[in-house]
DNA sequence: ATCTATGCATAGACAACCTTGGCATTCGTA
DNA sequence: TACGAATGCCAAGGTTGTCTATGCATAGAT
């Protein structure tokens, strides 16, 4: 993948940012990180050493089921799909961050301060 | 101070907050504090264990430079001032969170995923 | 034959935040 | 005058979440 144009994430995002790219269809690991790549313009890059860690966090509360299969390339890969649970924390978590992010237009803008 | 409102941080915006909180004019810790509280309308709070340490880190890397003197209450307090370094670090910082930012609404938003 | 892309996953390092606790002073109030 | 609440600074330690680095394996292209 020789370089890349560089950009991690916001810490504590990941896991909607996943969710959120399972809500139109399951998939597999490694196409939820191009996705979000791609979705976001190339602005926000998961490395595969966050994804697949936070996948088994998300399997284990039940948010994300999981069963293997096959890609379009032939390849075995392990799919995954948004649950009710998952649904439901998808919001959560899109109604927190968006508060942060608000607080944090808030503080920023010239006005303020 | 009882109970507040809950709400901590979006990790890796904390040191940017502080920044655009020290651009009107230099305040001591515990104000610090209290206006990104203010400011975002409570929906962030500082906890003093991740403030002063973060102050630290900035006095450091000479973001923010500190001295003693008295606040309004007569007490014995710390003031920092946004340094030129500091000031250019905020608009480095403002530009790459606000491509996560965009980044992430980009995913969010429902066309996508 | 070898390289690149695809694909899953773990281990360890590291950064940054929070929790907890400690210390000291001022001011209001009972 | 004693006490609590608010103001103020700071350190130690734990937790969490990300990244880096690594390992393994296969398909398809050159």
């Amino acid at each position: 993948m020789t370089d890349s144009p560089k950009g991690d994430l916001l810490p504590g995002t990941l896991e909607m940012l996943i969710l959120a790219t399972l809500r139109r269809e399951p998939l597999h690991g490694y196409a939820i990180a191009q996705r979000i790549q791609r979705n976001s313009d190339d602005l926000l890059r998961v490395e595969e050493g966050s994804l697949y860690p936070a996948l088994q966090r998300m399997l284990i509360e039940g948010w994300v089921s999981a069963e293997w299969g096959m890609s379009a390339r032939n390849r075995r890969v392990r799919i995954y799909t948004l649950t009710a649970a998952g649904a439901k924390q998808l919001g959560r978590e899109t109604a927190r961050v968006g508060r942060m992010i608000d607080g944090i237009a808030r503080v920023m803008r010239p006005s303020e301060a």
